[in-house]
DNA sequence: CGGGCTTATCGTTAATCGACGATAATATTT
DNA sequence: AAATATTATCGTCGATTAACGATAAGCCCG
């Protein structure tokens, strides 16, 4: 049986957050933005800061959706740099990329 | 001729800002972040901002796209309550919507 | 080592987006 | 009233998205 306690890990920065070209911070903010154009990306995100630990593919049973389409807006997520993923065990522990939603948080507050 | 004076009024605003219905709040900011998830978007409002007063289809000559292009994207921003557009006379005098600006800025902030 | 989980990836399909040119709509000026 | 100028809308086309089921990949446990 798994045991609490280490169902999840600190969840520990592991991708660096992508570097602005500070040329095309347009593009920068586009793609951010774009990560939660999606209300199923932000109900997502939105799980994850409520867990402050990470959680798993529960995240698929409190989403209406199949396992295979919450994958994939995980991993849009994850590409942009605002959640990051950690693998344990079988299962992948899923959590806030503080520094890239502090990325989109900047970019989005000095408009 | 048309006086420079009353090129652009103060922009007032027109449109009652969309209200949220606080139960899909997840979809009013995904909303609001398609707004500005595509470069172009992004640049538009960076230019409404750096020209306070607002500015006219003038932006059609600083964006390398067509202006039915640039007309689709200002519609999008519009829609979201992100821009708001002002007829006067035969040109259109947009500027930004700033309750509409300080929703997105607000729902982004509280993640 | 071979089931049983969990998750990522692949392939498909319908829908939407993004861009453009052409056209319509509206207001101003002659 | 006609000509001009500005902007929105329409129709089209290629590319991308979003969703799903099915399948593959990886890890734990017996």
């Amino acid at each position: 049986m798994v045991d609490q306690q280490d169902i999840c890990g600190p969840c520990e920065p592991d991708s660096t957050p992508p570097v602005a070209s500070h040329a095309n911070m347009d593009d920068s903010l586009a793609e951010l933005a774009w990560a939660i154009a999606h209300p199923a990306r932000v109900k997502l995100v939105r799980l994850l800061l409520e867990r402050s630990n990470c959680v798993c593919g529960e995240l698929v049973g409190l989403m209406p959706l199949a396992q295979s389409t919450v994958s994939q807006h995980l991993k849009i997520l994850k590409d942009a740099g605002i959640v990051q993923g950690e693998i344990d065990g079988p299962r992948v522990c899923y959590c806030i990329n503080t520094a890239g939603l502090a990325r989109l948080k900047a970019l989005v507050a000095e408009l």
